[in-house]
Formats: C-alpha cells, sequence, structure tokens
DNA sequence: ACATCAGTTAGCTCTTGCGCTAACCATTGT
DNA sequence: ACAATGGTTAGCGCAAGAGCTAACTGATGT
C-alpha cells in the first residue's frame, strides 16, 4: 500500500512545476503527441522535451514512438500514490483530534457552560 | 476555488523531498518544537532549519516563537489544495472517460450486436 | 531525390536546492 | 555571573533544474 518513499520524490517534484501540470492537465483530457502537447507553450522544443522526460521518469506518463511521432498518455498510478499519502496524513490528523476531543469531552465535565467565551 | 498556480509550485515542491514530508508527518500528529523535529534526523540544525524555513514559506506550516524556543504546527490549506488540484484532474479524466462511453454507444446503435469483435 | 516535419543530441548558461562549518545571539537554568 | 540550551546568520560547495542555441537523425510528403 505505501510505496517507495523516493518514487514520491519525483512525483511530487514533477507538479511543482507549472509547465507540467499544465501538460498533465492536457492530459488528462486524453492522448497527445510531443508538438501538440508543445505548442501553447513559448518554449524552445529541447527545453519542453525535458518536462517530458521528467514527467516520463517519474511515472506520470507513458509514451511511445510511431514513425518520427512521439504519443504521450498519462498514467494513473502516480495520482493514487498522491491520494494515498494524503490519506496517510488525513489519518494521523484524525487521530490526532479524536486525542483533542477526547481531552476536550474529559474537561467539558468540570466547565460550567459550553459556549461562554473568555 | 482553483488557487494561484504559482502557490503550487512550492505546495509540491515542498512534498518532494523525504525530510520535509516526514516533518509533516510528525506535525500532523501535533505541534512541536524545531530541536524535537530535528532530532531524528541526521543533519546540522541550520540544514535542517531550511526545510522548516521552506514548509513555512510554502504554506504548509506556521511557526512562532516564544522566549528561545520555536514552536511548529501543521496547517490544513496546503492540504486542501493539493486536493483540489487532484479533484480537478480526476473531472478532466472522468469527462473523457464519458466521452469515450458516448462514443462507444453510438457506435453500438449502428453495430448489429453489442459484443461482436473486429 | 529533396524538402519538410518531428524529435533528438550536445553543450552552454544561470539559478536554486540541499548539505556543511564556524561563529554568533539570546534566553534559561545554576 | 556563567554555562548551557535553542536557534540564527553568514558563507561555502556541489548537484540538479530549467531555459537557450546549433546542429543532427530519421520518417513523411511531393
Amino acid at each position: 500500500m505505501a510505496q517507495y518513499p523516493e518514487q514520491l520524490n519525483g512525483i511530487f517534484q514533477a507538479l511543482a512545476d507549472p509547465t507540467r501540470r499544465a501538460v498533465l492537465g492536457r492530459l488528462s483530457r486524453g492522448p497527445a503527441t510531443v508538438s501538440e502537447l508543445a505548442k501553447p507553450f513559448d518554449m524552445a522544443l529541447p527545453s519542453f522535451m525535458k518536462h517530458i522526460h521528467f514527467l516520463e521518469d517519474s511515472g506520470w506518463i507513458r509514451t511511445h514512438k510511431e514513425g518520427r511521432v512521439r504519443t504521450c498518455a498519462i498514467e494513473k498510478e502516480p495520482f493514487t500514490a498522491v491520494e494515498a499519502w494524503l490519506a496517510e496524513q488525513q489519518e494521523l490528523w484524525e487521530s490526532r483530534t479524536d486525542r483533542l476531543e477526547q481531552f476536550a469531552t474529559e474537561h467539558t465535565v468540570t466547565t460550567p457552560a459550553k459556549d461562554t467565551p473568555q
């Protein structure tokens, strides 16, 4: 369930760049070729390709070349990895507020009113 | 609902480092001082402090100093920001599979049987 | 055959990230 | 008053990130 933490490094790092997030946004709608993906960005192709490679290396996309054209498609695993990490934190947080609530109710017994300020 | 994308840069970048993720994990259980947080890590204090600052600058934590001791507490906003981004992608993905299903059913009308291959 | 189109390779900048040490406050405890 | 504790500041080094240009390969269209 929990995966190798080093993979999370790349997964999150990939999301830290707006160009890459935009590419993922585009690919969520369906596969596309590199030049289709690159068109909206005011950036030299080699620079853009680095982002593509980063996304591929970090597992966010899968690509394959047919003839001279490379097609990219999004991958769902990193998605679920992020959700898993989020859920993990949520859990810790929950168990903490549980403890706080427990603490609070324990004290409610001794306090006169529950809506009194100050 | 959608927030300034530049903020997401820092938010995700912060998660790209295992030390910082661990700190957040610890803080999910409740507030802690810098030296408490630093203890588990084999790292010079100034190096560790950079992570603390990064987390603070990116909005993941809030800190305040009392006397000579600085206490850190986790912040929930970045959390929901990440969830929002995730949900946004999910939506695109969904509407895509909707379109695919629609495409499939449109063709089911004109095809003789719905389970026929080729 | 040739030109064009899609991507690739190589190599260069500049900035940022992430670690370190050494020296320095400033509060707290004796 | 002094020592110890908890952070902070300054500055250094190395690796990686993010962009560029120039030149090249290899498939496709005419």
